[in-house]
DNA sequence: TTTATTGAAATCGTATACGATTATGAGATG
DNA sequence: CATCTCATAATCGTATACGATTTCAATAAA
């Protein structure tokens, strides 16, 4: 499910290129900030060569961006990069749920209302994405196409921290917990087309929230620089 | 809309994932098979940094697999691999189309016609696979979203040379140009979920005549054996 | 004949080295 | 005071070097 390649975790290479994955994702390294290799290198111990097969990866996964004779340079995420990444993350949950009710058995459905449950009784916000996310997985999961979760993943680790904050303080818990009621509710029923339906709006509603508050940032922006 | 990045197109390694990545994709290259470095970096003229730079980042694409201490080898593609892949590929263009047609200019329909058009007086079988790659490309590309597109874009480029010759022979030309016409009409009077639904099962068949495929390769194997 | 042993060759993963390019800053020039 | 050399330092991209591990094949043992 991590989306992260799982083999040869014992290389040198491995631990820069997860130690970079994670502070990028985790938004500790500005966009367009330089990757010194030297650098990279000195913090972990080693040598250029590892720390340049983890960059290139992080390049293929969009994540860091190489300028010819520069080197390479955190990928800043636009704000259209961001809105672009929800419309995929619609089509591959959507799909992968899709996929996922014929597959899902009881155990599945107690394990999704377990969540939801521990999502009610959570007064803890910082709680909310991570069962968030436990829902979404749990429901999405049985699909059993591992590509699709991987993928899937990738995106979450990825547009997951730039969102949260924005949508899930503002949001609250009411309209959201609706929806993954009815979803799962759905999913019990067998009724494929309508839980697909919900979920799609539900993923929007989140779209649409991004969208206006980068709106309102934007427009701040703009007013300030009036000032 | 190639999925490749394109930045730092002048540096060695660039040379040498380019050659790697095409080999593997026209199946020039058994699945399985050791790549060794330093043959690479010979046939290259480079040394081995790189060659590993090129091949990690080919393992990020799922095109090579590093097994611990033994090097990379061409990660073969199973059936389940191909199947999903598919149900991946209907996830994503449906979405795209979805998003396109909104977008849609009368100067879209009009390439999309005559691409069809070409389509239909093209006696050339081979043809075939290019022009309806151009078609979707067409139907899809004004939907905006370059990281959606540029994922397609990878499905198409692992997937289609592993169903060209198992699909487009086989089915004709009938079915696909009766489904192209009936997409590119729902296009032209705005009729998204028309359009989506028949997109959505034009992908599926060929999904469909894959499996069956598949599953008749799979028998004869079994049936030789037995012998 | 088959299976174990073992030493040489091949290959990997990474460190180090180095020419080439790009940033930096001090002093010259307007 | 701004800005324009140009030498120096920093950094990149890649080649070469090397210990460690794996593969392989020849030989010994069963």
């Amino acid at each position: 499910m991590s989306g992260v390649p799982k083999e040869d975790r014992s290389a040198a290479f491995f631990d820069v290129y997860r130690a970079l994955r994670e502070e990028i994702l985790a938004g500790r390294l500005e966009g367009g900030q330089a990757l010194r290799q030297d650098d990279i290198a000195q913090r972990h111990g080693v040598s250029k060569v590892p720390v340049r097969e983890a960059l290139r990866r992080l390049e293929m996964e969009n994540l860091v961006e190489f300028l010819p004779r520069r080197g390479a340079i955190v990928r800043s995420v636009s704000d259209d990069d961001l809105l672009e990444m929800l419309d995929i993350r619609v089509a591959l949950e959507c799909r992968a749920l899709e996929l996922a009710i014929p597959h899902m058995a009881e155990s599945d459905f107690e394990l999704a209302q377990a969540i939801l449950d521990e999502y009610q009784a959570s007064p803890d916000k910082k709680r909310w994405s991570e069962l968030n996310r436990r829902f979404h997985t749990c429901i999405l999961e049985p699909c059993g196409n591992r590509q699709l979760l991987s993928l899937i993943s990738d995106f979450e680790q990825r547009v997951g921290p730039l969102i949260r904050l924005r949508v899930t303080e503002v949001t609250g818990l009411e309209r959201p917990m609706k929806e993954h009621r009815q979803i799962l509710q759905s999913c019990r029923d067998g009724a494929v087309e309508d839980a697909v339906a919900t979920l799609r709006t539900h993923i929007e509603t989140t779209k649409r929230e991004v969208a206006a508050s980068l709106r309102r940032r934007h427009l701040q922006k703009i007013t300030a620089a009036d000032q």
